[in-house]
RNA sequence: UGGGGUGUAGCCAAAUUGGCAAGGCAGCGGCCUUUGGAGCCGCCAUCUGGAGGUUCGAAUCCUCCCGCCCCAGCCA
């Protein structure tokens, strides 16, 4: 039997629980059989910069929910002001999407399609003595506003006759006037608590290019007007938008109750996403950029998609965040340790491990041959044995982690020093039989061991028990490439929070970067491709960046792994 | 006495609409481990912003109080 769109178990990723409270609207709107059993919603950016991961949560919402109700998305460009809005953004917001995995088939509208449409709704607005052309000036206009607590006051010019209206209206189109000379205006009321229905502007004149229809006009529709009428005119059945659209909710209905269109779209508001340590806002983002903050939009550092997709994160990943955050009405600020959780856990199915080593120790191995090479089996992905294996060289000389060798071990440090012996992950046990100091710094510059042929592959039959497994690579076959290591771009947790007087950009993180030359990578790196990601073993997972020439691979560092003995080291520190 | 929202654990967020507080993240124990990764097991709200009330029974209903967010663009 045919399943009934209203059967379908939404947030297939979650657990059988409620389904939040849009889900629960619209399949009881669909109970009701209201728009024909019909959903379709709408994404609809403002082409004036990048998307970033809030726009994620949106797309995500409106994309999931058109497919799990058997509808469709549209994404609509909501291009209403010329004096921000640019094609490169435009390019760039459809390349995210379509990065995020989302497909709007031919349903790729811009508000301006609708200009001419719009325009003549404007006009029966204005036949109805429900809209006027105000020429007081945007300061009178302000102060006739009245304030939050105050009522306003009617403009002068708000009982013109319709005649005179629709003349002006056309002069305006026809730029007969002066940009900012006036506006046309919604005749509601002056006096209503809320204040966006105290006679909304609906036009103004900015005779600026537009980025699709060029100087065709010089007045454009406010976002109040235009957006109700272009969600009518595709039959958008529910229009989600952030929060603070509730209160403009009335106007968006209200222009619909006035105006015949094809359809009367439910507007349904949601929480906008914040994540800790992180900064949500266009405006902000633009300045990080603009500034010089950031090297750009796509700086791994960024919130945006592009940084994010540069940065390594996973389509996958961003989308399981999404759903694994919810949709509610209240404001909230999600941990970021939750995206980082989502990342690693994709991260863990898919990435290829391979030894790299980032702060570079000399060991040779006394006891082994000099001019031996060996090469060594090595599984690609413990977690998934399909994604099979590869060989790795050994020999003598090699390089560890810096940070894997203490002169005095602490309590709990299970990994190399003198007399001590480790696991190399996928070669031998080696034992440190004694360490070279520079003589004026004191600097430890190679560590002499000496290895248990028996242990080959990193085991013996007698069972011994041995701790630490570190990751290695061999010298004379390492290739050296470049490491960048980021973190969180903001040091606290709530980026805005501020003394007084200084601004967010006070709370960047000096060490959000930290950019590491010479680093070495086991020979099966070679053939990495940009954009590929593999798991450095017990260092994090990085992800091979653009700017990577042939002479110099470029690893961005996408997330570290969870690290235990981090915090222990803390605790016994403190 | 401006209007509109919203308060469930450190952070998100459910609770089939009055039936006895899901799940995830974080944290904490333990097991396991050739990654101090992953995995596995266990713990983590006698309680839903507060105070009253209705009811056999309240996070859900009523009353009052408190906190937080949004709105005074010719931005979206």
């Amino acid at each position: 039997m045919e399943k009934k769109n209203t059967d379908i178990i939404a947030k297939k990723d979650e657990n059988l629980t409620g389904l939040d409270f849009i889900r629960e609207i619209i399949r009881n709107d669909l109970k009701q059989n209201k728009n024909n059993g019909q959903v379709i919603t709408r994404f609809p950016p403002e082409p004036n910069g990048y998307l970033h991961i809030g726009h994620a949560k949106a797309i995500v919402l409106n994309f999931s929910v058109a497919e799990e109700f058997k509808g469709r998305c549209h994404l609509r460009f909501d291009d209403t002001n010329p004096t921000k809005e640019e094609m490169e953004y435009i390019d760039a917001i459809k390349k995210d999407i379509r990065w995020l995995g989302y497909d709007w088939d031919d349903h790729e509208y811009y508000a301006s399609d609708y200009f001419e449409k719009i325009y003549d709704y404007a006009v029966q607005l204005v036949k109805k003595g429900k809209a006027y052309v105000d020429t007081l000036t945007s300061d009178e206009i302000r102060e006739y506003r009245g304030t939050l607590t105050q009522a306003g006051k009617d403009s002068p010019y708000r009982n013109r006759s319709v005649e005179e209206n629709l003349s002006l209206l056309e002069k305006m189109r026809n730029g007969e006037m002066e940009e900012g000379a006036c506006v046309l205006r919604a005749r509601i009321d002056m006096a209503s608590g809320n204040i966006n229905m105290r006679d909304p502007s609906m036009y103004r004149i900015l005779k600026a290019s537009h980025p699709k229809t060029g100087d065709k006009w010089c007045i454009y529709p406010m976002y109040d007007f235009a957006h109700p009428l272009s969600d009518a005119i595709e039959s958008i059945t529910h229009s989600l938008c952030t929060l603070e659209f509730e209160d403009h909710r009335p106007l968006y209905d209200w222009f619909l109750d006035q105006l015949s269109t094809p359809a009367h779209p439910r507007q349904i508001e949601f929480a906008r996403l914040n994540i800790t340590y992180t900064v949500l806002s266009k405006r902000k983002l633009l300045h990080l950029v603009s500034e010089g903050h950031v090297k750009g939009w796509d700086d791994p550092r960024m919130p945006t998609l592009s940084g994010l997709r540069r940065r390594g994160y996973t389509p996958e990943s961003i989308k399981v965040f999404c759903n694994r955050i919810g949709v509610a009405k209240s404001n909230s600020v999600v941990d970021i340790a939750l995206l980082e959780h989502c990342l690693r856990e994709d991260l863990n199915k898919t990435a290829n491990r391979v030894m790299v080593v980032l702060r570079p120790l000399k060991v040779i191995i006394d006891n082994y041959p000099d001019e031996k090479v060996e090469e060594l089996d090595a599984i690609n992905n413990p977690e998934d044995e399909s994604m099979g294996k590869r060989t790795i060289p050994f020999s003598k000389v090699i390089y560890i982690e810096r940070e894997d060798f203490k002169e005095d071990p602490p309590k709990k440090f299970f990994r190399l020093a003198i007399g001590r012996e480790v696991r190399l992950k996928h070669a031998y046990y080696i034992r440190c039989e004694s360490i070279v100091k520079d003589e004026k710094t004191g600097d430890i510059i190679e560590l002499h061991c000496t290895y248990d042929p028996r242990s080959k592959g990193g085991w013996t039959e007698d069972g011994r028990k041995v701790m630490g497994t570190l990751h290695w690579v061999s010298t004379a076959h390492a290739i050296k490439v470049q490491v960048n290591l980021y973190d969180h771009l903001f040091l606290k947790e709530d980026p805005e929070n501020l003394p007084e007087g200084s601004d967010f950009t006070s709370n960047l993180n000096p060490r959000s970067m930290e950019i590491i030359k010479d680093c070495f990578a086991e020979p099966s790196l070679k053939n990495a491709q940009v954009g590929d990601r593999f798991q450095f073993l017990r260092q994090g997972y990085f992800c091979l960046d653009p700017d990577t020439s042939s002479g110099r691979m470029i690893f961005n560092r996408i997330v570290n792994l969870r690290d235990s003995w981090a915090k222990i080291e803390k605790s016994i520190l403190s």
